[in-house]
RNA sequence: GAUUCCGUAGCUCAGCUGGUAGAGCAUUACACUUUUAAUGUAGGGGUCCUGGGUUCGAGCCCCAGCGGGAUCACCA
């Protein structure tokens, strides 16, 4: 059997462990003074200190905190707590053991026995642990030390017992026995609850953001919603196979940047001697595709924008692009709608998604204006027929700044973004784009001066951008142009020439309708998320400076590295059981140690090992 | 990048006019065999973000920096 295998069973071997274990409390006890005088040096908080005296007190009594071994686990904690009747046939006291692992979360002692909660991936569910029931022979040692003094919150343990209701009436399980998986180092952050109420939550943003883990942990809707993010892609990856597309994979180092309007991070290939940036779309890869025939292609990718930060932008995001030959923009919409719809109904049953204060409804069919209506709606003013000067003098009376730089489109796009957009709750189509803003759109069928563009448009942000892709080699070429031309201005933004998706699309693309939807922000909308920093695991953040306490606190810092390793992974740990060792038989274990951990390191002298000793 | 607010125990937060650094939870010890924000008793735990300055004296006032939030700019 595992030499750290807690069960009631064979309770012998720990008779005689317990006055080992008494002299063993007084060494930790010896080795706490001696880092107290040290606490200069020594970054470990009490707490932590503490914990790592347990963990020490836990090897000397022959039990791994840190077992190899699998757990076996038969159900979880949200399958027992919803199925009650079911769980308690098959789990009842005298049937089946349940076998359950998880996080230790709050333990509430009554003496001679305890109930804790333990967390598994669904939730928590109570466990009661009895004293004679975990040790049923006389030696008490498995519950008055292991569990009582050497156990803590944050550990993770296994357990085997019966399901049964307490007086209470609370669904519970009856620990037989226990097992210890992992010896957690860190007091985690404790948040109580009653009827609902969460209490000394942790809500500070700093700590959610770099320790995600722990706001996992202690935040349970916070799992959720990465959750609903999965299902959220999920649905739009089931629905774009079910209509036959293919799930693509194209460049992230890109030798050119293009399919956008953003500043690139910029890298180096050595080998090769060459830049590189990290992609800010995967647009013009993606037509290739199409023109070399497949009928649709998308891709979810990473993107990444060297742009400045905040609660809608994070430098690498997440982008789905999808085009589909012999198509357009007003087909695409249609697309669109359905497939939001779809992912609203998946997460929340419903069409209706609660934001904030605001309900938004992806109900089809949405609604549709074209810029100039939009921009009439919200400003009263016809903006469609004027030319450059009379659209300043109306953009200057709505009180829009400008540049001399501007032209007729990006006017538009300015009274647009500040007069309309914020205003758009309910997810609308906005269509028809100035034609300066959108190089890679094909000229509208019938109104000259716009593209065959729609974004649309919800709680007041770009929810997606789509158009007819432009087919037009001579066309794409002059617009390229243009934006070299912008981008010799200053334009840091400004498309690069791509002469080989010139070529290809040379070689001609069929019509295509193309698509970019923001997982991010949709995600945000989807899971009720203020910030964009809710809904990725590991948002971007200025470097902190981490204070290290590796191996500070054993009493074996004065050796050298891997020594030191060595030496504790051969159980001692502390300066005292360093002292008690006899230094022939450490020296040559720690040889037997070099050969098997295959270390490509010189044998030190056995003078050196004493006086490591004899510190 | 600009403006503004914040940074105190493992966590959530108080801290008066500038005068010995506090609470709850957690932790340690003891008690308690169906509790549930368990309870009772007694303890321990602090680089008050960092560095300067003013002052007899700074968690508090001033300056600079670091980190975070919000708003704005850029962007999706």
């Amino acid at each position: 059997m595992p030499t750290n295998s807690l069960s009631s069973s064979g309770n012998c071997e720990h008779l005689s462990r317990k006055n080992y274990c008494q002299t063993e409390r007084d060494n930790c006890k010896r080795q706490h003074v001696s880092l107290q005088s040290n606490l200069k040096t020594i970054t470990l908080s009490e707490q932590e200190q503490i914990r790592r005296e347990k963990l020490n007190e836990l090897l000397q009594m022959g039990i791994n905190p840190y077992p190899a071994e699998k757990f076996e686990i038969n159900t979880n904690s949200t399958f027992i707590l919803e199925n009650y009747e079911q769980a308690e046939a098959r789990f009842g006291a005298g049937k089946e053991e349940v076998s359950i692992g998880g996080r230790i979360m709050s333990v509430r002692d009554m003496g001679k026995a305890a109930f804790a909660q333990i967390q598994d991936a669904e939730g928590k569910i109570q466990i009661y642990i009895k004293r004679d029931e975990i040790c049923k022979g006389d030696d008490k040692t498995l519950y008055d030390t292991v569990w009582k003094k050497l156990i803590d919150i944050g550990d993770i343990i296994g357990i085997k017992g019966y399901v049964f209701k307490t007086k209470t009436g609370e669904t519970s399980i009856h620990a037989s026995s226990f097992i210890l998986l992992c010896k957690s180092l860190r007091p985690l952050p404790i948040v109580k609850e009653k009827d609902g109420e969460v209490f000394d939550a942790v809500i500070d943003p700093d700590l959610r953001y770099r320790q995600r883990y722990v706001d996992l942990i202690v935040n349970p809707q916070v799992k959720e919603t990465f959750r609903k993010r999965t299902r959220l892609v999920n649905t739009m990856r089931n629905y774009l196979n079910e209509k036959g597309y293919l799930e693509v994979e194209t460049p992230i180092l890109q030798p050119l940047y293009g399919g956008a309007a953003a500043r690139p991070f910029k890298t180096h290939h050595n080998t090769l001697d060459m830049t590189l940036y990290l992609r800010i779309a995967n647009e013009l890869y993606l037509k290739r595709l199409i023109v070399g025939g497949y009928d649709g292609v998308y891709e979810f990718s990473k993107d990444f924008r060297n742009e400045g930060m905040s609660r809608f932008h994070n430098p690498e995001f997440t982008q789905i692009e999808l085009y589909v030959a012999y198509k357009d923009y007003e087909w695409m919409m249609n697309l669109v709608e359905e497939m939001i719809e779809k992912v609203a109904l998946e997460l929340h049953g419903s069409t209706a998604v609660k934001v904030g204060e605001k309900t938004i409804d992806f109900k089809r069919p949405w609604k549709r204006f074209t810029m100039y209506e939009a921009i009439e709606h919200f400003t009263g003013v016809d903006v469609s027929e004027m030319d450059e000067m009379a659209m300043r003098k109306a953009a200057a009376q709505m009180g829009i700044e400008l540049d001399d730089t501007m032209a007729r489109g990006k006017i538009i796009d300015e009274i647009f973004g500040s007069k309309c957009e914020a205003n758009l709750i309910q997810p609308t189509f906005i269509t028809d784009y100035p034609v300066e803003m959108s190089p890679l759109a094909k000229k509208h069928r019938s109104k000259p001066g716009l593209v065959e563009r729609f974004e649309a448009i919800c709680n007041g942000k770009e929810m997606c951008n789509a158009f007819s892709e432009l087919n037009d080699p001579i066309d794409q070429r002059k617009r390229f142009e243009e934006q070299l031309e912008l981008g010799k201005r200053g334009d840091e933004e400004a498309m690069q020439l791509d002469e080989d998706f010139l070529r290809a699309i040379e070689y001609g693309m069929p019509p295509t309708a193309g698509l970019g939807i923001g997982i991010d922000r949709l995600s945000m909308i989807m899971t009720n998320a203020a910030s964009i920093q809710d809904v990725l695991f590991f948002p971007q953040m200025k470097p902190e400076t981490i204070e290290t306490n590796a191996a500070t606190d054993t009493g074996l810092s004065h050796i050298p590295a891997p020594w030191n390793d060595v030496i504790s992974r051969m159980g001692i740990t502390s300066k005292q059981q360093l002292k008690e060792a006899n230094p022939n038989k450490l020296f040559n274990d720690m040889g037997g140690m070099r050969k098997k951990l295959k270390l490509d390191i010189s044998m030190v002298t056995l003078e050196e090992v004493k006086s490591w000793i004899n510190v």
